[in-house]
DNA sequence: TATGAATGAGTTTTCATTCAT
DNA sequence: CATGAATGAAAACTCATTCAT
């Protein structure tokens, strides 16, 4: 009458955050079901209680990295400064991030290259897509905002340099992941630099 | 007395570039040996005869995509006009190439990927590393040219501002991947002239 | 004091009717505990508190199935009237039983397919021989009845002709099932008036 | 050039039979394909060369079994005598053939119960519709040939006789599988005899 | 040299059954 | 008693690779 109680809610997490784990590892077709269970300390059928097959998997995966990373992204931009100084410690803090968690990129390459696949890349592209939108959003936003508060030309058009910037911070992350010597802190500064330069009044 | 040798490497080009189209397509794991061997028009064992096994056959592909890479990087960088506008030339240049080529940014993922690969993953990392030092190498070289000739500001660190460009280039691909209405031309353009801006005298 | 063994007995039998609803719809392979328990709004693991394992629900179907085709006959049997009639009106009743009741055939073939299963086959075999020696025993003695009044020739195997006659009802229901275009009612009469003529003194 | 020579046909043949023996033995559900690789004497991927599936692998040997009972039926029903002494042989020679290949009642079971399935149900109905339909029709051209040379009684109708006589031999044939000690090539015999006297001018 | 038939290691997935609550 | 979360044995199926022709 009252059946063990779980909150099936928290153990998808805490098995999403295992493949999570267990993908950044080995990759998607890498990894065996049988190590996300183990990873998590669990049977491998526990895995299907929660998750219909491995492709759900990771979109769960995906999904968890998207609430993570908009997370971070939200901390930075709420914060109270000039625009401009906004956005030079969004860039630092997200390349620093970026560096944090190398290994995660691994997934992300993967969750990149799954948007050309016939059966779930519209669904991966539809979310990259609003994920991307929205980070361009954000970032056009503070430039905007810059603009109005004359910290920065109005000449510039804000949708198309968020995009350079999200792209840099994508991009100096990448590079890290290749080439562990590649100094990608320093770069970010020199990058913000020249941002400052480049678009100040 | 070496008949056919031209033939052969022939073949192993044609095959690799059957795998290239086949691995954007599906992905390394998703591809199948049949699937490349059928693209190319020729049995399923014959693709033994030039590869040793899938692996190698990845890494064929990864050289031919270098190739055509450097080709491409090459034909810009020796052109005769000042270093800030070769830099600017190049950047418009590399990213209408991405825009281009979309279609081979599902094997790039799948190479970026890879680098993580337990057993093939240092060879993957070391021929990257190279490719990116060498691509930072060219454009430092250039921005070193332009201090040189008073273009460029002294203070800036070539290394890192070459991180920079470099990885905008990728950046502005991987956003058109994965939303082709993202209009990274101009976004390149604008990036160009923020850039100049930014590190103009 | 021994509370609510009623229900257990109900229970149990509710649990075997969905059980067999279940079993007509997708075969004994292809049904599941789960749907069972479903079907009979229960939880899964309940129906373990009823019955040691699948194979155990299976042999309660068939008993269930037993126990009704039981009652069917023998209200046809002990009817007062000529053997030859009775033998007769019995086709007819049970050709209409198996049209109206066409979806359990999926559960019969089932149990007659497990007759040949290495574990539990003898067990359902023996039963089913006892199933069809008794309704063949019912039949020839309905036949010696006939003999003995004069109605039947004397020359005919009782034995044999019941096992006809057994036979002709479940082709009959089998040739419906396959096919519900078949009009089985009045092959079932054909049969019934060769018969009478065939076996008439 | 010229790779190993292998009659596909013949091989595909080769295996249906091994899978035929393998279901007659455990049951559709209880065989394992590599038994049935075993049983062939090949590999467990062959069987994947020669059949997408074990469903349809079991659709092959409906098809082989299919075949196999055409053949029986056509040697009988084209020989030279009166059409009521064929009907007879008809009816012996097939019970016999029931007899000698008791094994295969099993996968007949199993190909009507899965009349029901939901996949694969209407392509089985389907089939077994035809094969009875084909059946009751040569039988009913027997009996009206029969009635046209006066040896049958006008009156009957052959379509409904023919179930008849289609059924008698199914269930025969089942009673037989379920116990072993019934004699029915003399309960065969007796229903010949009884057909004979019942529709006889 | 080219081919495709054969193979089996290795994966995903299903589901009967157990058992803590 | 009832429940459903957890489990792992077992089976279908895939595909890189080998090798006889």
């Amino acid at each position: 009458m009252a059946p063990k109680i779980v909150d099936r809610e928290e153990r998808r997490r805490a098995l999403a955050a295992a493949a999570t784990a267990v993908f950044a590892e080995k990759g998607y077709a890498g990894a065996r079901i049988v190590d996300v269970a183990e990873r998590a300390g669990v049977g491998k059928g526990t895995v299907y209680e929660y998750f219909r097959s491995k492709e759900e998997l990771f979109f769960a995966v995906f999904e968890l990295m998207c609430h993570e990373e908009h997370a971070r992204l939200g901390a930075v931009v709420d914060q109270d400064a000039p625009a401009v100084e906004r956005l030079g410690s969004l860039v630092r803090s997200l390349v620093a991030d970026a560096v944090d968690q190398v290994e995660l990129y691994g997934v992300t390459f993967e969750l990149w290259s799954g948007c050309s696949h016939e059966t779930y890349g519209d669904r991966l592209r539809t979310a990259f897509a609003d994920l991307y939108r929205d980070f361009r959003g954000h970032l056009a936003g503070l430039i905007r905002e810059g603009q109005g508060a004359g910290e920065i030309r109005a000449g510039l058009d804000p949708e198309g340099l968020a995009a350079v910037v999200v792209g840099a911070i994508d991009a100096l992350g990448l590079q890290y992941w290749v080439d562990r010597s590649v100094d990608v802190i320093s770069a970010a500064d020199t990058f913000v630099e020249a941002l400052r330069a480049g678009i100040a009044q």
